[in-house]
DNA sequence: CGATAAATGCAACTGATTTGCAAATGCTTT
DNA sequence: AAAGCATTTGCAAATCAGTTGCATTTATCG
C-alpha cells in the first residue's frame, strides 16, 4: 500500500527533520492500525532509542499541523494514525475487552456532511466516528467460556 | 423537556434504589449536556455527599444496563448522558480549549448504517461521533487576543 | 432477630499524559 | 572556528482520571 514521503511530509508541515522526527513518522507511516505511544516506542527501538516525552511531543506537533489524527477512547488511551490523503478520516471499532482499535475504511466521512449542526461559530478541524462493542476474537473466547461453564 | 422516571429506570434495569444512584441519576436525566464525574460530584451536593468512586461504580453500572452513554475526549476525560428514549444518538462537539463538550442534537446516528461495515463477528453495543475544534467563545477570545497584538 | 449479600467510603494505587528544567543539538553571526 | 541563540531532547517529578483492596455500613431474606 502507497504511503506518503518522510521527508516531504515534514518539510511541508515546516518540521525540522530531526532523527526523532524521522523515527516516529516512519513508524506511523507503515502501522496497519492506529497505535498509541506505548506501540510506537516498542517500535522506534533503534540505537538511540527515544524518549516517551519526545513522543508525546512530537505527536503534538504532528497533530498541530494536521499530519495525524488522535482517536479517543474510553479507558483514556490514545490512538495515532495518519492523515494523509491516502488515509481519509474514517470509522474505527474500539474492542472494549482486549481494547484495541481497528480501521472500518469502507466509508469514508466528509465533515462538510455535519458542518450545518453548528449553529455558533465554532471551528470543526477533526471528526471521530467509532463503534464500540466486542471484538471477534473476545467474542470467541467468551463464547468458550460459556460453553465450559455448561 | 421531557425526561425518564427515575424509579422506573431503575427497576426496569434491575437496580436497587439506593439513594446514591437516586441522586446520581437525577442529576444526569436533569443535565442539559454531557457530564464529567466531576460534575456530577459537584452537582450531588446534598446532606449525606457521595463519594468519588461510587459515582464511578454506579456510572459503570448505569452503563452496562445500557442507562447512560459514554463519550470519551482527548485528555483522557470522559462524559456521560442518557440513553433513553427521549435522548436518541446524536453527534457531539468538543473544544479542545475549553475542553467544553455540547450536543449537536439534529442528526439521530443509527448503529444500522455502520452494521454493514463489520467484517468478523464482532458485537456492537455503542456509537459515537464527535465534532473536534473550538467553540464559539474560545473563538471569540482567540479573536480579541489577535486584535491586542496589531 | 441473625445471617448473608450488596453498596459505600477511604486510602492507596495505576497508568497515561504533562511540566519544569537542564543538557544536547543545530543554525546564525561574528 | 568561536560565540550566541533558538530548538529539540531527556530525565525526574508532578498531575489527574480512573481503579482496586479492604473495612464498614446498609439493605435483604428467612
Ligand atoms: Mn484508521
Ligand atoms: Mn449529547
Ligand atoms: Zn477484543
Ligand atoms: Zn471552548
Amino acid at each position: 500500500m502507497e504511503h506518503c514521503d518522510i521527508h516531504t511530509t515534514l518539510e511541508h508541515a515546516g518540521l525540522s527533520k530531526t532523527s526523532r522526527r524521522v523515527a516516529v513518522l516512519t513508524v506511523l507511516v507503515h502501522a496497519q492500525t492506529p497505535l498509541r505511544v506505548k506501540d510506537i516506542l516498542d517500535r522506534v527501538c533503534g540505537e538511540g532509542q527515544i524518549n516517551k516525552v519526545t513522543v508525546y511531543r512530537i505527536l503534538a506537533s504532528f497533530k498541530a499541523e494536521g499530519i495525524i489524527r488522535e482517536i479517543a477512547t474510553d479507558h483514556g488511551v490514545n490512538f495515532y494514525e495518519m492523515a494523509c490523503r491516502h488515509n481519509p478520516t474514517h470509522p474505527h471499532f474500539y474492542c472494549r475487552i482486549c481494547r484495541s482499535l481497528s480501521c472500518l475504511p469502507e466509508q469514508v466521512i466528509r465533515e462538510s456532511r455535519f458542518e450545518h449542526l453548528l449553529t455558533g461559530n465554532q471551528t470543526v478541524d477533526g471528526i471521530t466516528l467509532n463503534l464500540t462493542g466486542v471484538c471477534g476474537t473476545c467474542n470467541l473466547i467468551k463464547d468458550g467460556h460459556r460453553r465450559s461453564k455448561q
